[in-house]
DNA sequence: ATTATTAAAGATAATTTAGTCTTAAATATT
DNA sequence: AATATTTAAGACTAAATTATCTTTAATAAT
Protein backbone atom coordinates (compact mmCIF):
# COMPACT_ATOMS: atom_id res chain seq x y z
CA UNK A 1 0.00 0.00 0.00
CA UNK A 2 1.72 3.25 -0.93
CA UNK A 3 -0.41 5.38 1.64
CA UNK A 4 -1.14 4.62 5.00
CA UNK A 5 -5.11 4.48 5.84
CA UNK A 6 -4.48 7.92 7.98
CA UNK A 7 -3.45 9.88 4.54
CA UNK A 8 -5.42 8.35 2.48
CA UNK A 9 -8.38 9.65 4.54
CA UNK A 10 -6.57 12.74 5.60
CA UNK A 11 -6.75 13.54 1.63
CA UNK A 12 -10.17 12.15 0.66
CA UNK A 13 -11.35 14.82 3.54
CA UNK A 14 -8.83 17.53 2.41
CA UNK A 15 -11.01 17.19 -1.10
CA UNK A 16 -14.17 17.54 0.71
CA UNK A 17 -13.05 20.66 2.62
CA UNK A 18 -11.45 21.96 -0.74
CA UNK A 19 -15.11 21.23 -2.27
CA UNK A 20 -16.91 22.97 0.46
CA UNK A 21 -14.36 26.01 0.02
CA UNK A 22 -15.19 26.63 -3.55
CA UNK A 23 -18.89 26.91 -2.13
CA UNK A 24 -17.81 29.72 0.03
CA UNK A 25 -18.29 27.42 2.93
CA UNK A 26 -14.51 27.67 4.23
CA UNK A 27 -15.41 26.66 7.74
CA UNK A 28 -16.69 22.71 7.99
CA UNK A 29 -17.23 21.05 10.86
CA UNK A 30 -15.35 17.85 11.47
CA UNK A 31 -18.33 15.65 12.28
CA UNK A 32 -19.65 16.56 8.91
CA UNK A 33 -17.06 15.44 6.95
CA UNK A 34 -17.10 11.97 8.67
CA UNK A 35 -20.18 11.32 8.13
CA UNK A 36 -20.03 12.08 4.52
CA UNK A 37 -16.93 10.67 3.64
CA UNK A 38 -17.69 7.38 6.06
CA UNK A 39 -14.83 7.90 8.01
CA UNK A 40 -14.48 7.48 12.03
CA UNK A 41 -15.05 10.79 13.98
CA UNK A 42 -12.74 10.40 16.00
CA UNK A 43 -10.15 8.80 14.12
CA UNK A 44 -10.38 11.56 11.42
CA UNK A 45 -10.16 14.45 14.31
CA UNK A 46 -6.36 12.99 15.10
CA UNK A 47 -5.73 13.08 11.17
CA UNK A 48 -6.91 16.61 10.88
CA UNK A 49 -5.08 17.67 14.08
CA UNK A 50 -1.75 16.83 12.05
CA UNK A 51 -2.86 18.87 9.29
CA UNK A 52 -3.82 21.75 11.39
CA UNK A 53 -0.24 21.01 13.50
CA UNK A 54 1.33 21.41 9.71
CA UNK A 55 0.19 24.98 9.39
CA UNK A 56 -1.91 23.65 6.33
CA UNK A 57 -5.30 23.92 8.14
CA UNK A 58 -6.91 26.70 10.86
CA UNK A 59 -9.51 25.28 13.40
CA UNK A 60 -12.27 26.61 15.44
CA UNK A 61 -14.08 25.52 18.29
CA UNK A 62 -17.57 25.99 19.47
CA UNK A 63 -20.90 26.22 17.34
CA UNK A 64 -20.24 27.17 13.50
CA UNK A 65 -16.45 25.53 14.63
CA UNK A 66 -14.91 23.69 12.29
CA UNK A 67 -11.87 23.23 10.05
CA UNK A 68 -10.46 25.28 6.95
CA UNK A 69 -7.41 25.67 5.02
CA UNK A 70 -5.10 28.36 5.77
CA UNK A 71 -4.23 29.12 2.18
CA UNK A 72 -6.43 28.70 -1.16
CA UNK A 73 -6.68 25.12 -2.20
CA UNK A 74 -5.48 25.76 -5.34
CA UNK A 75 -2.29 27.08 -3.43
CA UNK A 76 -2.05 23.42 -1.65
CA UNK A 77 -0.58 20.53 -3.57
CA UNK A 78 -1.20 17.03 -2.60
CA UNK A 79 2.23 16.03 -1.13
CA UNK A 80 1.84 18.41 1.44
CA UNK A 81 -0.92 16.52 2.81
CA UNK A 82 1.00 13.47 2.14
CA UNK A 83 3.77 15.50 3.94
CA UNK A 84 2.08 16.26 6.99
CA UNK A 85 0.65 12.75 7.51
CA UNK A 86 2.94 10.35 6.16
CA UNK A 87 6.23 11.95 5.88
CA UNK A 88 7.95 12.58 2.67
CA UNK A 89 9.98 8.87 3.28
CA UNK A 90 7.99 7.53 0.25
CA UNK A 91 9.62 9.79 -2.09
CA UNK A 92 13.59 9.59 -0.44
CA UNK A 93 13.36 5.54 0.94
CA UNK A 94 15.10 2.87 -0.94
CA UNK A 95 12.57 0.23 -2.34
CA UNK A 96 14.00 -2.17 -0.50
CA UNK A 97 14.09 -0.91 2.91
CA UNK A 98 18.39 -0.44 2.68
CA UNK A 99 19.55 2.96 4.58
CA UNK A 100 20.99 5.62 3.47
CA UNK A 101 19.09 5.58 0.24
CA UNK A 102 21.22 8.34 -1.85
CA UNK A 103 24.39 8.73 0.87
CA UNK A 104 25.17 4.65 0.29
CA UNK A 105 26.31 2.57 -1.80
CA UNK A 106 22.91 1.91 -3.81
CA UNK A 107 20.92 -1.25 -4.25
CA UNK A 108 20.84 -2.50 -7.66
CA UNK A 109 17.27 -1.60 -8.04
CA UNK A 110 17.82 1.89 -7.35
CA UNK A 111 18.01 3.16 -11.04
CA UNK A 112 14.66 1.80 -11.63
CA UNK A 113 13.33 3.04 -8.42
CA UNK A 114 14.47 6.17 -8.44
CA UNK A 115 12.55 7.22 -11.82
CA UNK A 116 9.61 6.09 -10.90
CA UNK A 117 9.53 7.03 -7.17
CA UNK A 118 10.23 10.63 -8.85
CA UNK A 119 6.92 9.76 -10.98
CA UNK A 120 4.49 9.14 -7.56
CA UNK A 121 6.34 12.23 -6.22
CA UNK A 122 5.38 14.29 -9.55
CA UNK A 123 2.32 13.19 -9.18
CA UNK A 124 1.41 14.67 -5.66
CA UNK A 125 3.56 17.38 -5.97
CA UNK A 126 1.71 18.85 -9.86
CA UNK A 127 -1.12 18.28 -8.13
CA UNK A 128 -3.63 20.84 -5.93
CA UNK A 129 -6.53 20.01 -3.94
CA UNK A 130 -8.46 22.55 -6.17
CA UNK A 131 -7.83 20.35 -9.22
CA UNK A 132 -9.30 17.34 -7.86
CA UNK A 133 -11.57 19.10 -6.10
CA UNK A 134 -12.86 20.48 -9.58
CA UNK A 135 -12.83 18.11 -11.61
CA UNK A 136 -14.70 16.26 -9.21
CA UNK A 137 -17.67 18.20 -9.34
CA UNK A 138 -17.13 18.22 -12.43
CA UNK A 139 -16.99 14.67 -13.55
CA UNK A 140 -19.01 13.58 -10.37
CA UNK A 141 -16.47 11.60 -9.25
CA UNK A 142 -16.94 9.52 -6.07
CA UNK A 143 -14.33 10.60 -2.59
CA UNK A 144 -16.05 7.02 -0.54
CA UNK A 145 -17.56 4.01 -1.65
CA UNK A 146 -20.80 4.84 -2.96
CA UNK A 147 -20.68 8.47 -2.52
CA UNK A 148 -19.95 10.81 -5.29
CA UNK A 149 -19.63 14.77 -5.09
CA UNK A 150 -23.18 15.28 -6.11
CA UNK A 151 -24.47 13.13 -3.43
CA UNK A 152 -21.87 15.91 -1.45
CA UNK A 153 -22.67 18.75 -2.35
CA UNK A 154 -26.28 18.39 -2.90
CA UNK A 155 -26.76 17.51 0.85
CA UNK A 156 -24.37 20.41 2.19
CA UNK B 1 5.95 2.24 2.30
CA UNK B 2 5.08 0.41 -1.45
CA UNK B 3 6.79 -2.91 -0.26
CA UNK B 4 5.49 -4.86 3.11
CA UNK B 5 9.14 -6.32 4.91
CA UNK B 6 8.26 -9.51 3.70
CA UNK B 7 7.96 -9.06 0.20
CA UNK B 8 11.27 -6.71 0.30
CA UNK B 9 13.34 -9.43 2.27
CA UNK B 10 11.80 -11.96 -0.18
CA UNK B 11 13.38 -9.89 -3.07
CA UNK B 12 16.53 -9.64 -1.82
CA UNK B 13 16.86 -13.13 -0.63
CA UNK B 14 15.66 -13.65 -4.48
CA UNK B 15 18.59 -11.78 -5.81
CA UNK B 16 21.16 -12.93 -3.20
CA UNK B 17 19.66 -16.67 -4.97
CA UNK B 18 20.11 -15.95 -8.39
CA UNK B 19 23.34 -14.63 -7.98
CA UNK B 20 24.03 -17.99 -6.70
CA UNK B 21 22.20 -19.43 -9.11
CA UNK B 22 24.98 -17.78 -12.27
CA UNK B 23 27.87 -19.26 -9.87
CA UNK B 24 26.67 -22.71 -10.97
CA UNK B 25 25.32 -23.01 -6.83
CA UNK B 26 21.40 -23.30 -7.37
CA UNK B 27 20.43 -24.94 -3.92
CA UNK B 28 21.50 -22.55 -1.08
CA UNK B 29 20.35 -23.06 2.62
CA UNK B 30 17.96 -20.58 4.14
CA UNK B 31 20.18 -20.40 6.81
CA UNK B 32 22.96 -19.05 4.52
CA UNK B 33 20.58 -16.37 2.92
CA UNK B 34 19.50 -15.23 6.40
CA UNK B 35 22.90 -14.80 7.42
CA UNK B 36 24.63 -13.05 4.31
CA UNK B 37 21.59 -10.24 4.49
CA UNK B 38 21.17 -10.30 8.31
CA UNK B 39 17.82 -11.17 8.54
CA UNK B 40 15.55 -13.55 10.40
CA UNK B 41 15.95 -17.18 9.79
CA UNK B 42 12.52 -18.24 10.65
CA UNK B 43 11.16 -14.90 8.88
CA UNK B 44 12.75 -15.65 5.92
CA UNK B 45 11.75 -19.54 5.87
CA UNK B 46 7.86 -18.38 6.37
CA UNK B 47 8.49 -15.74 3.02
CA UNK B 48 10.43 -18.24 1.11
CA UNK B 49 7.67 -20.78 1.69
CA UNK B 50 5.32 -18.42 -0.17
CA UNK B 51 8.08 -18.70 -3.03
CA UNK B 52 8.18 -22.17 -2.94
CA UNK B 53 3.86 -22.08 -2.77
CA UNK B 54 4.08 -20.25 -5.66
CA UNK B 55 5.71 -22.59 -7.65
CA UNK B 56 8.56 -20.47 -8.00
CA UNK B 57 11.36 -22.35 -5.62
CA UNK B 58 11.58 -25.76 -5.03
CA UNK B 59 13.15 -26.62 -1.54
CA UNK B 60 15.35 -29.98 -0.87
CA UNK B 61 15.43 -30.92 3.34
CA UNK B 62 18.39 -32.42 4.59
CA UNK B 63 22.30 -31.86 4.55
CA UNK B 64 22.45 -30.03 1.24
CA UNK B 65 19.49 -29.05 1.08
CA UNK B 66 18.65 -25.55 0.46
CA UNK B 67 15.87 -23.64 -1.51
CA UNK B 68 16.57 -23.05 -5.84
CA UNK B 69 15.08 -21.29 -7.97
CA UNK B 70 12.80 -23.45 -10.63
CA UNK B 71 13.21 -21.65 -13.12
CA UNK B 72 16.04 -20.03 -14.86
CA UNK B 73 16.49 -16.22 -13.12
CA UNK B 74 16.84 -14.46 -16.31
CA UNK B 75 12.88 -16.01 -17.07
CA UNK B 76 11.96 -14.86 -13.37
CA UNK B 77 10.54 -11.21 -13.41
CA UNK B 78 10.50 -9.30 -9.96
CA UNK B 79 6.57 -8.83 -10.25
CA UNK B 80 6.04 -12.56 -9.91
CA UNK B 81 8.17 -12.55 -6.10
CA UNK B 82 5.94 -9.56 -5.56
CA UNK B 83 2.53 -11.23 -6.32
CA UNK B 84 3.79 -14.44 -4.36
CA UNK B 85 4.15 -11.96 -1.44
CA UNK B 86 1.90 -9.22 -1.03
CA UNK B 87 0.21 -10.10 -4.13
CA UNK B 88 -0.95 -7.99 -7.31
CA UNK B 89 -3.18 -5.41 -5.32
CA UNK B 90 -0.66 -2.69 -5.69
CA UNK B 91 -1.45 -2.74 -9.27
CA UNK B 92 -5.14 -3.03 -9.29
CA UNK B 93 -5.97 -0.83 -6.18
CA UNK B 94 -7.11 3.00 -5.82
CA UNK B 95 -4.54 4.68 -4.48
CA UNK B 96 -7.60 6.33 -2.34
CA UNK B 97 -8.32 2.94 -0.99
CA UNK B 98 -11.42 2.79 -2.45
CA UNK B 99 -13.13 -0.38 -3.77
CA UNK B 100 -13.83 -1.23 -6.86
CA UNK B 101 -11.34 0.72 -9.00
CA UNK B 102 -11.79 0.29 -12.85
CA UNK B 103 -15.37 -0.93 -12.65
CA UNK B 104 -16.98 1.81 -10.37
CA UNK B 105 -17.52 5.51 -10.90
CA UNK B 106 -13.63 6.96 -10.56
CA UNK B 107 -12.09 9.24 -7.78
CA UNK B 108 -10.93 12.42 -8.56
CA UNK B 109 -7.26 11.09 -8.71
CA UNK B 110 -7.81 7.88 -10.84
CA UNK B 111 -5.87 9.41 -14.28
CA UNK B 112 -3.22 10.49 -12.75
CA UNK B 113 -2.62 7.26 -10.22
CA UNK B 114 -3.33 5.26 -13.74
CA UNK B 115 -0.80 6.39 -15.27
CA UNK B 116 1.86 6.00 -12.44
CA UNK B 117 0.69 2.84 -11.35
CA UNK B 118 1.29 1.36 -14.38
CA UNK B 119 4.61 3.00 -14.40
CA UNK B 120 5.61 0.73 -10.95
CA UNK B 121 3.87 -2.54 -12.45
CA UNK B 122 6.28 -2.13 -15.45
CA UNK B 123 8.87 -1.28 -13.54
CA UNK B 124 8.68 -4.75 -11.76
CA UNK B 125 7.05 -6.16 -14.86
CA UNK B 126 10.17 -5.39 -17.28
CA UNK B 127 13.02 -6.32 -14.23
CA UNK B 128 14.18 -9.91 -14.22
CA UNK B 129 16.20 -11.71 -11.25
CA UNK B 130 19.07 -12.15 -13.71
CA UNK B 131 19.39 -8.43 -14.82
CA UNK B 132 19.32 -7.15 -10.70
CA UNK B 133 21.73 -9.51 -9.77
CA UNK B 134 24.20 -9.29 -12.57
CA UNK B 135 24.01 -5.53 -12.45
CA UNK B 136 24.38 -5.79 -8.83
CA UNK B 137 27.83 -8.17 -9.27
CA UNK B 138 29.40 -5.85 -11.98
CA UNK B 139 28.89 -2.37 -10.19
CA UNK B 140 29.26 -4.02 -6.60
CA UNK B 141 25.85 -2.86 -5.31
CA UNK B 142 24.95 -3.72 -1.57
CA UNK B 143 21.78 -6.06 -0.92
CA UNK B 144 21.99 -5.48 2.66
CA UNK B 145 22.47 -1.84 4.97
CA UNK B 146 26.34 -2.29 4.83
CA UNK B 147 27.34 -5.92 2.68
CA UNK B 148 27.87 -5.70 -1.00
CA UNK B 149 27.86 -8.38 -3.71
CA UNK B 150 31.70 -8.62 -3.27
CA UNK B 151 31.15 -8.88 -0.13
CA UNK B 152 28.43 -11.65 -0.57
CA UNK B 153 30.78 -13.69 -3.23
CA UNK B 154 33.99 -13.49 -1.38
CA UNK B 155 33.02 -15.77 1.61
CA UNK B 156 30.45 -17.91 -0.61
C1' DA C 1 -24.69 32.05 34.10
C1' DT C 2 -26.26 27.99 31.66
C1' DT C 3 -26.39 25.12 27.97
C1' DA C 4 -25.16 23.32 23.53
C1' DT C 5 -21.64 22.68 20.12
C1' DT C 6 -17.36 21.86 18.61
C1' DA C 7 -12.11 20.60 18.48
C1' DA C 8 -8.20 18.75 21.47
C1' DA C 9 -6.25 15.39 24.18
C1' DG C 10 -5.64 11.11 26.13
C1' DA C 11 -6.75 6.34 27.39
C1' DT C 12 -7.95 2.02 25.71
C1' DA C 13 -9.00 -1.70 22.39
C1' DA C 14 -8.73 -4.24 17.99
C1' DT C 15 -6.32 -5.53 14.00
C1' DT C 16 -2.49 -6.25 11.11
C1' DT C 17 2.26 -6.86 10.39
C1' DA C 18 6.56 -8.31 11.92
C1' DG C 19 9.31 -11.34 14.33
C1' DT C 20 10.60 -15.35 17.60
C1' DC C 21 10.57 -19.92 19.35
C1' DT C 22 9.51 -24.85 19.42
C1' DT C 23 8.52 -29.11 17.37
C1' DA C 24 8.02 -32.17 13.44
C1' DA C 25 9.34 -34.17 9.00
C1' DA C 26 12.59 -35.25 5.43
C1' DT C 27 17.15 -36.34 3.90
C1' DA C 28 22.05 -37.48 3.93
C1' DT C 29 26.12 -39.22 6.24
C1' DT C 30 28.30 -42.22 9.23
C1' DA D 1 20.30 -47.77 12.96
C1' DA D 2 21.90 -43.36 14.81
C1' DT D 3 23.02 -38.72 14.15
C1' DA D 4 23.29 -34.31 11.98
C1' DT D 5 21.34 -31.10 8.77
C1' DT D 6 17.88 -28.86 6.71
C1' DT D 7 12.96 -27.25 5.43
C1' DA D 8 7.94 -27.18 7.16
C1' DA D 9 4.57 -26.03 10.28
C1' DG D 10 2.57 -24.07 14.12
C1' DA D 11 2.30 -21.60 18.48
C1' DC D 12 3.52 -17.63 20.46
C1' DT D 13 5.18 -12.66 21.23
C1' DA D 14 6.06 -7.83 19.97
C1' DA D 15 5.30 -3.73 17.59
C1' DA D 16 2.89 -0.77 14.64
C1' DT D 17 -1.29 0.72 12.72
C1' DT D 18 -6.07 1.50 12.94
C1' DA D 19 -10.00 2.52 15.50
C1' DT D 20 -12.95 3.58 19.57
C1' DC D 21 -14.24 5.77 23.81
C1' DT D 22 -13.97 9.27 27.43
C1' DT D 23 -12.81 13.61 29.22
C1' DT D 24 -11.42 18.38 28.74
C1' DA D 25 -11.29 23.00 26.77
C1' DA D 26 -13.01 26.62 23.92
C1' DT D 27 -16.76 29.15 21.94
C1' DA D 28 -21.41 30.73 20.91
C1' DA D 29 -26.19 31.25 21.81
C1' DT D 30 -29.77 31.65 25.04
S1 LIG E 1 19.61 1.12 -4.43
FE1 LIG E 1 18.87 3.14 -4.69
S2 LIG E 1 16.82 3.02 -3.91
FE2 LIG E 1 17.82 1.24 -3.17
S3 LIG E 1 18.69 1.86 -1.19
FE3 LIG E 1 20.27 2.18 -2.63
S4 LIG E 1 20.09 4.29 -3.17
FE4 LIG E 1 18.14 3.71 -2.25
S1 LIG F 1 -10.38 6.93 -8.90
FE1 LIG F 1 -9.30 5.50 -10.13
S2 LIG F 1 -7.72 4.81 -8.78
FE2 LIG F 1 -9.17 5.78 -7.50
S3 LIG F 1 -10.60 4.16 -6.88
FE3 LIG F 1 -11.49 5.06 -8.63
S4 LIG F 1 -10.80 3.82 -10.33
FE4 LIG F 1 -9.43 3.38 -8.60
Amino acid sequence: MLLSKACIYGIRASLYVAAMHEQKRPFVPIREVSDKLELSFHFLTKILQQLTAAGLMKSYKGPNGGIAFTREPKDIKLIEVVSAIDGLDLFKECVLGLPGCGHKQPCPFHDKWATTREAIEIMFNATSLEELATKGKRMNLRLSAEITMDDLLKTA
